[in-house]
DNA sequence: ACACGGGGGATTGTCGACATTATTAGCGAT
DNA sequence: ATCGCTAATAATGTCGACAATCCCCCGTGT
């Protein structure tokens, strides 16, 4: 094979990693349908990688929740109705307080620096009425508060679930008033993380979460029809 | 392919998911020593199918937290430090809070009495001295209540942190006095579930884990040296 | 017209082989 | 004797092919 004049021989193609990465950031993206069959020789054929890859991608997607797998029956990408949603939510709300708990006991002086720091760009563009950036950077902040927890299992687990419930996030944004609140919540808990209190950046947490919690159990009792079954 | 004779046509070999199975078991039930090279090629002709099913079976479990994977390196059970063992521990008081006052609100009498009978039989085993019989029974009781509570997520999650942190557990329940205090907040649990009271659920099942908790705490704080790295 | 059964096509499950990479042992130079 | 380099070995990454299975369609009989 041919290698690069110089240095390193080529940085590793990595194909496998590669497969999964991409079907992964596809199916969140929304560039496959929910109840989407998966078939592995088209997917290998789209990604140009062989088939044993796309199966252990699909694999690991599986046991992550995005896709189901049924045996002999293939691959398709997993649909989570409103109820599920909200069950996620619910665990998801569980785990964030955990976090929430734990960075107020452990962040020091430069985990604080950085929250503060994405605060105020979100401040900043809330005030200049860029609502779409504000909501992009509220992943950000969250994730910060992770690895000041510095509880690995907690965070992998919570941002897989993020991923599972991604497509929902959307409702609770557009409730008017809504980012302003959001914002205030989000500096409520930061002061609790700042001042090492343990217990008011739980209970900020909550409050926080709670809202997104209600607005889907909202949507789940107005709901006009059973989510549609599409047929491929 | 020779068939049955009369109805289904062989219940369906399904090599994949045995050997998925198979591998899990070995290594919860400590037939593969922590950090143990896990070679594909052995374990193909150890279980007696080929190596894509082993590897699969690796990737899933991988996922699960059960074994690390390394590029071009292998697999190897996973060691999981006094450390981490404590946040999964912590990871799931969290989760089983959230399942018991989810199955304190949806608890049906049919749930109730499976409970019940769990209860009852684990107060026969400990006032006749059966402590080993106890603990046995410890599980099926919270899987109860998972189940209870309707929230497959959530159990899901639950069920792949206990089997990380199983190894752990022995320590707990050899400090004296312990399986008596353990039946006690069994049934405060179950109390508050018979009652439909979310609130004591909750706190009853954070009191009853938080010793769980403490124990570890402890173990970490008078390790005498580092975990052992055993090489091969 | 409808139920039942067979056949064809498509898709997955499984396997072994080949290429690529990390590791280790050996050898020679300093 | 130790360090650095090279070559052999072992294990993984990746691929295509074959067999087993399921699904759908169509023909047939009542």
């Amino acid at each position: 094979m041919a290698r690069s004049e110089l240095g390193r021989p080529a940085p590793a193609p990595e194909v496998g990693p590669d497969v999964y990465r991409r079907l992964r950031e596809g199916i969140i993206a929304g560039r496959f349908q929910p109840n989407e069959r998966l078939v592995e020789a088209n997917l290998s054929r789209m990604l140009g990688a062989g088939r044993t890859a796309v199966r252990a991608a699909l694999v690991r997607l599986d046991q992550e929740g995005l896709v189901t797998r049924e045996h002999n029956r293939g691959a398709r990408v997993r649909l989570v109705s409103d109820l599920e949603a909200l069950q996620i939510e619910e665990v998801r709300a569980a785990l964030e307080r955990l976090l929430a708990r734990q960075a107020a006991a452990k962040a020091t002086a430069t985990d604080i620096r950085e929250l503060r720091h994405v605060l105020v760009d979100m401040r900043k563009r809330l005030s200049s009425g860029d609502a779409i950036g504000y909501s992009e950077l509220n992943p950000k902040f969250h994730q910060l508060i992770w690895a000041t927890a510095r509880n690995p299992t907690a965070g992998r687990l919570v941002g897989t679930l993020k991923s599972q419930s991604l497509r929902f996030q959307y409702q609770t944004m557009l409730r008017p008033g809504r980012p302003a609140r959001s914002l205030r919540e989000h500096e409520l808990i930061f002061s609790a993380i700042v001042a090492h209190d343990p217990e008011a950046a739980d209970s900020a947490m909550r409050d926080h979460l709670e809202e997104v919690i209600e607005t889907l159990r909202w949507a789940i009792g107005h709901k006009s029809r059973p989510p549609r079954w599409l047929p491929d």
